[in-house]
DNA sequence: GGCCAGGTGAAAC
DNA sequence: GTTTCACATGGC
């Protein structure tokens, strides 16, 4: 009965309520927090929190004292440096494990894209270690990089932010005392069938068409994100182009940060630069460039150098 | 005040 | 096939 009670305590209030006897009519009671135990811990030195948050793949985790605060499916969550290790808390497990990667060996990844000592890598690999490729769900990636053309990522978290209050429904809250301002990302359903007027306070501009394509193609099962896990990255990458303001380079985005498909090498306007400043190679040779130089996890590599060309001018 | 931002689609060559 | 331009908005 007793620990029925305490379990009930705990799940509520995540305190334990300590009751301590003085006498047979006197008695103090204390209350103990009890530490929500971690959903998910990764190796501190392969998941760099302020690299992996801030690198442009992900726009809505926000830094809060020393941890990362954000949502995985519902759920609020909380990310904290624990020792060695990144602390998880709160979440669905499997959501969770799903999102971070959890099974990702990052030593081999990391071995393989460096295979050919490219010297740019090596050092963009230096700087950016820590850095881990999320699998973000889906739509939420289709989305965001559709609000990311001709962007800067500062504003795209806005309107992110704003597209989530908005249309989304509040988190659910970690027991630990995460509340309230977190909202989940509007479903294609809601969005679907909306007009630009509607968008309009989330001050998207040209984009709100786009999302609002994309809504309908997905709401309507006309696209189904789901299925173009089974399909080659190529064909996906056509699928995915059929959403109006989804050309290759949003295609590729949401092919590395949601289907994990480390071989999409997304070509912005900074990779581009970096291509042609240090490599002597164009656009349109990029593809077959990386392949070869990097290997089968290009798109880590990408990534890297996408977030060393950006530390250097910030 | 002007340049630029994790582009795309359409029209013009 | 390639080039050019408009598209909204706001950070720096």
């Amino acid at each position: 009965m007793m620990c029925e009670f305490i379990n009930q305590v705990q799940k509520y209030y995540n305190h334990i309520y300590l009751i301590v006897y003085c006498s047979k009519s006197r008695y103090n009671i204390n209350m103990i927090p009890i530490p929500t135990p971690p959903t998910l811990l990764i190796p501190r030195r392969h998941f760099d929190m302020d690299i992996t948050f801030n690198c442009g793949q992900a726009f809505r985790w926000r830094k809060q004292d020393s941890g990362y605060i954000g949502v995985v499916g519902d759920h609020a969550v909380i990310c904290r440096y624990d020792d060695g290790n990144v602390a998880i808390t709160g979440g669905e497990p499997s959501q969770v494990a799903h999102y971070f990667d959890a099974a990702a060996d990052y030593d081999a990844i990391v071995a393989s894209i460096c295979t050919s000592r490219d010297p740019w890598l090596m050092q963009a690999v230096q700087s950016g270690m820590g850095l881990r490729i999320l699998r973000q769900p889906h739509w939420e990636t289709l989305c965001s990089f559709i609000i990311s053309a001709c962007n800067n990522i500062k504003r795209i978290s806005g309107i992110i932010d704003r597209l989530c209050l908005t249309f989304g429904k509040p988190a659910v809250a970690l027991n630990s005392g995460i509340t309230g301002h977190l909202h989940t990302f509007p479903t294609p359903q809601t969005l679907a069938g909306l007009t630009e007027l509607d968008l309009a306070p989330i001050r998207c501009g040209f984009r709100a068409k786009y999302l609002i394509d994309a809504a309908n193609k997905v709401a309507s099962e006309q696209i189904n994100l789901e299925a173009l896990q089974e399909l080659t990255t190529t064909e996906a990458r056509k699928v995915l182009t059929q959403i109006n303001g989804v050309g290759e380079k949003v295609a590729d985005c949401v092919l590395l940060f949601s289907y994990n498909r480390l071989e999409a090498f997304p070509k912005d306007v900074w990779i581009t630069r970096v291509m042609r400043e240090r490599y002597g190679v164009e656009r349109r040779d990029t593809d077959a460039f990386a392949l070869q130089r990097f290997g089968e996890y290009c798109g880590v590599a990408q990534q890297f150098l996408f977030h060393d060309a950006r530390s250097k001018t910030q």
